[in-house]
RNA sequence: GCCCAGGUGGCGAAAUGGUAGACGCGCAACGUUCAGAACGUUGUGCCCUUAAAAGGCAUGGGAGUUCGAAUCUCCCCCUGGGCACCA
């Protein structure tokens, strides 16, 4: 009896214990919780246009609906909110807006595989999706939102396609496509890896199709980027894209063809070449000309007919990847214009008919491809001294092609045109948009539109003579979408325009567009040439669209490959979440390497955060009435104010946490600390963490909420101690470190004084001429000195 | 082949002409505990040294500029990304 009693006392006592340290302990889960609900009650984040503060626009790549945010979502999203927070903090106006990029080929995959329609597949993901976003805690005001599957936006992709098609930027044209026999669609160079489809991986072929083309060859010298752009993007991706856009100058030199004999069938004079070294002209000893080549067609000769036959039954992809050049000679020959030498016309497939005018001048002896196919052919190879100077035509070619735009599937915008036998393609009247993607269509894989096969939508009456008319059966692809959505967001709802251009002219340009590298020569690039487009169309008055533009890395598996299902290795942020909470992910991610960088997910390594968010919870105990702050203290806390500010502005989260974690360390090495320490310690903590700095802050007894303070301002006066430290150098070695009183800390004389007493240096110094001194104020006092 | 970004402890990384390795992980010893976990304290680049002091060596390799170089210049090697017969 005694036993037992003594046991149930002693266990109350423990579970009393428990209750109390329980209390006082941090549990992640249930603070998050309780302010996501909070701050979506309280509308905390919601931006407000009528401020008068300086506005900052804060983009973000729209996400694709999935279904899941990964560990990629959270690295691009929560060090860009962090940033958000800090500027909102130091007094801007800040909005940051998100969306989704809700049309693509995934859906309609998904849909088909599952049987579920892909609208309601996408709009189910992308409900998921947002529940995840307000478990991540960011400040992204949903009432901005852009879902691109909606009408409501996909009808102003059609308003400005339209706008295309008038300027002649938008036209139909027959081009020999990437098509991937499985998804039954026309890729984008952008989209076949290593001659795969990107999505369902198998061999793409060559075939002529006809479709619709965007003019952005036109735009080419303008999306060149200069030396010194106005805006700040990295050069990476500006050198990036304009070696993809590929300009070069050069010269259309002409070679008459020789008509000696006086019998040529040949229903041409010449053959017009595209050079940049026309100075090497008289060392032209030969001319090749693509299979495609008109001249090459009219070649009568069996053996040239079989090699064209031969080359046009390979893909581009296997003409590149040949190693071994292969030609024939045509029989007929060309005039040098320098020399005035005949030379040999030949055909072969190392020249691109899609390149300059599909046929070169080859001058082996400067060009290693013409001197390869020289030495296979036994050709002629001439020196030449790079003076000539042909007659010519000066011209600049691009590399850039124009962008095919359209696809052969139903998870897309609509093409808002109208095919009549009468008129031809007549475009769908603005006042009849948006012409909207029928619900009910079979959209597995045909072999023709899935639009097609809806004869009551497809059917319809010409606008012009209305006659019987069809639809264009073919959608939009969702890089269109994506290349303007950051315009709708100022202007979510707008129903008379794209956008709202006063919105527009006082929130645009994006401050800062973070996002990932994949996007340098897709997305970046088209979303400037809709920004062109519109600033000739005079919606808008700037040229680019971000002030700055960041590109993230990538967070690769624990075990340093790429994270993917197929490996295991792949990191789902809820169960880290679960563990630990969402600000210590955060904090991690924003701790654990630069933005740009690419490295391993560390399971371990972020239990130190945790550790470190707990030692923050518990660091209020320590606040004490009479404690005092000496100037050291007060140092500490103005250079952390600072260089954690600075750092939040220039996007180096990792060593803002890091001085974060420098100052608790000194805080914590305290007997007591102030309430100002305390206070000020979470609210610069508040853009990485914010939903424990905002519990903490109630704690302290206030009722408003944290991330609406203001970003405590630091001292001047404080950023130096009373000591400053000098490393004292003999000739460039550091052989003693000196404490000066900062005082004197720019007075060489001074120093040198106070250094030389120093046993150590002066050991070095003995015997020795002092030859020269180098002082750097505060840092570094260099003899240099000599026997 | 061309263009871009990189190469620093056992690991993620700081330092962008001025004390190399801040901060964190990991590891070790000690404390706490019946024990473990958690937590706390101290230590932790390498070599020499019982240890300390002192010294030497170290930022992919080699040269150079400089009082002083991870940082700037040149050559070479390696890794990641992009482009690739573009005349």
């Amino acid at each position: 009896m005694v036993g037992d009693l003594s046991l149930k006392f002693k266990s109350d006592i423990m579970v009393g214990m428990d209750e109390a340290k329980k209390k006082e302990r941090y549990f992640p889960k249930e603070i998050e919780e309780k302010w996501q609900d909070k701050w979506q009650k309280e509308n905390l984040y919601k931006f407000r246009g009528d401020s008068k503060k300086e506005k900052y626009y804060n983009l973000v790549e729209l996400p694709y609906p999935s279904g899941d945010l990964h560990l990629g979502h959270w690295f691009a999203f929560t060090p860009a909110d962090a940033h958000a927070r800090y500027k909102r903090m130091s007094g801007f106006n800040v909005f940051f807006p998100n969306g989704f990029d809700a049309f693509g080929l995934p859906a309609e995959n998904a849909a088909i595989k599952r049987g579920v329609h892909p609208q309601d597949w996408t709009m189910k993901n992308i409900e998921t999706m947002k529940k995840q976003f307000s478990t991540m805690g960011t400040m992204i005001d949903w009432s901005h939102e852009v879902i691109t599957c909606l009408p409501e936006y996909y009808r102003w992709n059609q308003w400005i396609f339209i706008k295309m098609f008038e300027k002649g930027l938008a036209y139909r044209g027959k081009a020999l496509s990437n098509w991937c026999p499985v998804d039954q669609t026309v890729l984008a160079n952008e989209h076949i890896e290593n001659g795969k489809c990107w999505r369902c991986g198998s061999e793409v072929v060559q075939k002529e199709v006809e479709q619709w083309f965007l003019g952005i060859t036109k735009y080419a010298e303008s999306l060149i980027w200069p030396e010194e752009p106005k805006v700040d993007w990295p050069k990476s991706v500006r050198e990036g894209q304009n070696n993809w856009i590929g300009r070069s100058e050069g010269m259309m030199l002409k070679f008459k063809i020789s008509k000696k004999d006086g019998q040529s069938k040949l229903n041409m004079d010449e053959i017009t070449v595209f050079t940049t070294r026309p100075d090497t002209t008289d060392g032209a000893t030969f001319v090749v000309v693509a299979p495609e080549h008109p001249f090459a067609q009219q070649i009568g000769l069996e053996n040239v007919k079989q090699y064209i036959k031969e080359a046009q039954k390979k893909t581009e992809m296997e003409r590149k990847e040949e190693k071994v050049k292969t030609g024939v000679f045509s029989g007929e020959y060309a005039v040098n214009p320098v020399t005035g030498k005949e030379i040999p016309i030949w055909i072969a497939d190392y020249v691109l008919a899609t390149y300059g005018t599909g046929a070169i001048m080859a001058v082996p002896f400067a060009d290693e491809r013409d001197k390869d196919f020289a030495e296979k052919f036994d050709l002629p190879i001439e020196k030449t001294d790079f003076e000539a100077k042909p007659d010519g035509e000066k011209v600049v070619q691009y590399h850039l092609r124009d962008w095919s735009i359209s696809r052969q599937r139903y998870w897309g915008t609509p093409v808002p045109m109208i095919h009549c036998e009468k008129c031809g393609i007549v475009p769908v009247p603005y006042e009849d948009l948006p012409v909207e993607l029928p619900y009910n269509v079979d959209y597995t894989p045909k072999g023709k539109p899935p639009l097609a096969t809806d004869e009551e939508w497809l059917n319809t009456k010409c606008p012009k003579c209305e006659g019987e008319a069809k639809r264009d059966a073919e959608t939009l692809d969702t890089f269109f979408d994506s290349a303007w959505y950051y315009y709708r967001y100022v202007s979510s709802h707008y129903e008379r325009g794209p956008f709202s251009e006063d919105e527009v002219r006082a929130l645009m340009p994006v401050d800062v567009y973070f996002g990932g590298s994949e996007h340098t020569l897709g997305h970046t690039l088209y979303a400037r040439f809709f920004t062109k487009f519109f600033k000739d169309l005079g919606l808008i008055g700037f040229d680019e669209f971000a002030k700055k533009r960041v590109q993230h890395g990538v967070i690769l598996g624990p075990d340093g490959n790429r994270m993917s299902k197929s490996r295991g290795n792949v990191v789902n942020p809820d169960d880290i979440v679960k563990e630990y909470g969402t600000d210590a992910v955060r904090l991690y991610l924003c701790f654990m390497m630069p933005y740009e960088a690419t490295a391993p997910w560390s399971t371990d390594a972020i239990s130190g955060i945790y550790r470190f968010l707990h030692r923050v919870w518990d660091l209020r105990n320590k606040v004490e009435d009479g404690a005092k702050m000496d100037k050291n203290d007060l140092v500490f806390m103005n250079q952390t104010i600072k260089k954690v500010g600075d750092d939040l502005n220039s996007l180096e989260f990792n060593t803002a946490v890091s001085s974060l974690m420098t100052w608790l360390n000194h805080l914590e090495a305290k007997k007591a600390i102030t309430m100002d320490e305390c206070y000020v310690f979470i609210k610069i903590l508040a853009p990485f963490a914010p939903y424990m700095t905002e519990e903490l802050r109630e704690k302290l007894g206030y009722k408003t909420s944290i991330h609406l303070e203001k970003w405590p301002e630091y001292d001047e006066a404080y950023l130096t101690g009373d000591k400053v430290t000098f490393a004292v150098q003999i000739n460039g070695k550091t052989r003693d470190t000196v404490e000066i009183e900062a005082e004197y800390m720019a007075d060489e004389d001074k120093v040198s004084q106070i250094v030389k007493e120093s046993a150590k240096v002066s050991k070095y110094l003995e015997g020795k001429d002092i030859v020269k001194t180098i002082f750097v104020k505060g840092k570094i006092i260099n003899f240099v000195v000599k026997n």
